[in-house]
DNA sequence: GATTTAGACGAAAACGTTTTCGAAATTAAA
DNA sequence: TTTAATTTCGAAAACGTTTTCGTCTAAATC
């Protein structure tokens, strides 16, 4: 009942626990006669390498690690898929730990990962994280890191993104061109520059279509919620009656905008076109069916770890590494609560 | 810029490396002053254990291995949430690993966890997995094992659950109070144990309530998603116009149907009440919101957790360990799909 | 026949820790 | 002062692998 060694493999065989290693890993110094007997006697025993003696000689975890604010997060959970899938391919196995949005968090959790001796690390940084000084403990150990998604623009490492600016300029420009005029937006918190680029997309696609921006038309979300959807609703419709479009930081904010005009009879799109931001899964199960920008999760969970995995062979081979930024592109998935162009175009005609 | 291991410790200090190691971990016969020294400069040095040289010394890797059929699932994310916050208490981390519903990956995953040597294994097995023959891996190592959710009865190990039966046994007398006689049932796919339970106590609660159990009522659901709920419902009221209660296996059904009926102007709950199952996050978003039973999932990872926790303890100290199944309890959500029994009541007497 | 060369193998060090056991130093008891 | 007990320390083995470097045999070359 005990474990099979390269010990018990040379004893039984009688030769030596080199020879056994080498026969193994396909050393060329080892005759086929005896790199047969080896396999086979490998097979036989069901010998399995001792993981935790290879890391100590090898100084390498075949571990990735990854810090994502929080896995129940439909964004996040299929980053999580992309990143563990791609892992895998490559022999790799990844842990995964939440800040929870907390900088102390973050913090604690790099220091966890760093003394696992996680062989690279992925981050999606926290909404409360203001500077990439915490970072400096990964760079300074020279582990390779790549951040996704919730960057820090300043931060010394590879970085997998979206065009939040682009992105939501071309959801501003769907719903100008659908016929709307008043656009409101229902936009995050000051704090994570995605928000920010999302407004500033916002406000340019204004400034470029000729429509003059009005910060009354601005709502802040401090938690991104469904409430917080709903209520600023009701606020949009008291203090301006005419608006005739919307464009929400993230799909759940939409989602609840869509219940209040639900509640309150307001026809979506032909009162009010909304278009949120990300394709949650939920998305497409409500009516009407929400338009959105796809934030491709998956994709980019894929592309984090092979940028990762690049780094990390770099790493190895004592070559230095220089650091990418790569942009992925996003897509405007039209459905129920905005109109087409065509649609409106006739509704101009007629009118 | 090398590691600070204990011999640098030991050198600087002028003692042994012996000496180092127990004064770091307390040992009783180091005197308080070189304890103190050595703190000191271990500080000072930032001095971390080499994990890699400890797993192989102390054969542990406080690791624990995960796997799920996906993670992109608010109930699987959510019970995935409650393992990694309990394990990082007691300084475990985590691995995750997806069986995408393959008993394939199944097998191939918890061979790449036992080769990792995790301390210890949680699963939830895939819908494909027909028999516990696979878990031998790990039981026959005896690495301490816990299955919860999708289970098998078979298995031997520790088990967390909720009563399926009984949970669906309430759901539908929930419809059964609230006034519906005729109560359909969207079920799950024949091979779980979920959802043949939960047909079990949809059937159970007909019986209990003097409702004769009618077959033409029960669709079956090949792959539980949005479009079977929503073209079920159709199905189900050009077969059974005069049905006026669904049971459906998972919330993500009950929002195909809710989806149909607010499509065919059907009235929720007044013509149709709507009962789902799990309270996915969705299910408090939609509108009307639905009435669901609440499975919960952070719970379950928690739970699921402390159990293997407790066995991982007992093994290292060779005790027996006697295997546990806990049963978490469910909780009915009463939204909007469904009438209370008191406006049911104000209803019938009203006729 | 002497010398090289190639082929096949193994000894041993190293990775950094934990822990046992014995030795030395100090103190207490006789 | 001697002996016994106690405290404090360190040598060394062990965990199982990888890899360097040397040795030895046999074949090839001169």
């Amino acid at each position: 009942m005990k474990e099979v060694t390269l010990k018990q493999i040379a004893e039984s065989l009688g030769i030596s626990i080199t020879t056994v290693s080498k026969a193994l890993k396909d050393y060329p110094d080892v005759s086929p006669k005896t790199r047969k007997l080896v396999r086979q006697k490998a097979e036989l025993l069901n010998y399995m390498p001792n993981t935790f003696a290879v890391n100590l000689r090898t100084k390498e975890s075949k571990t990735i690690g990854l810090i994502i604010p929080e896995v129940v997060h439909h964004f996040f959970s299929s980053v999580v898929n992309g990143i563990i899938e791609e892992a895998e391919k490559k022999g790799y196995l990844v842990i995964i730990l939440q800040s929870a949005e907390s900088l102390e968090m973050e913090r604690k959790q790099i220091e966890l990962l760093i003394q696992k001796r996680v062989d690279g690390i992925l981050m999606s940084l926290s909404n409360k994280t203001p500077n990439e000084k915490h970072l400096r403990l990964i760079i300074e150990r020279e582990i390779p890191l790549v951040l996704f998604d919730k960057i820090s623009k300043l931060a010394h490492c590879s970085k997998v993104i979206i065009d939040d600016q682009l992105a939501s300029f071309q959801a501003t420009e769907h719903l100008i061109q659908s016929g709307c005029r008043r656009i409101a937006h229902f936009r995050g918190p000051l704090m994570p520059q995605n928000s920010i680029d999302r407004f500033l997309g916002y406000k340019k696609a204004l400034d470029a279509n000729g429509i003059p921006y009005d910060a009354q038309l601005v709502y802040t979300c401090e938690d991104v919620s469904f409430e917080e959807g709903y209520n600023f609703a009701r606020k949009l419709f008291l203090e301006n009656p005419d608006v005739d479009g919307l464009f929400t930081v993230a799909d759940l904010v939409a989602v609840g905008a869509i219940s209040y005009c639900n509640d309150h009879q307001i026809k979506i799109p032909e009162q009010l076109s909304i278009i949120g931001f990300s394709n949650w899964f939920m998305s497409s199960v409500i009516s009407p069916k929400l338009t959105t920008i796809d934030q491709p999760g998956y994709k980019m969970g894929r592309k984090s770890f092979k940028l990762l995995f690049k780094e990390i062979k770099k790493r190895k081979k004592g070559h230095i590494i220089d650091h990418k930024t790569v942009v992925l592109p996003t897509k405007l998935i039209t459905r129920e609560t905005t109109r087409t162009s065509g649609e409106k175009r006739l509704e101009l005609l007629a009118n």
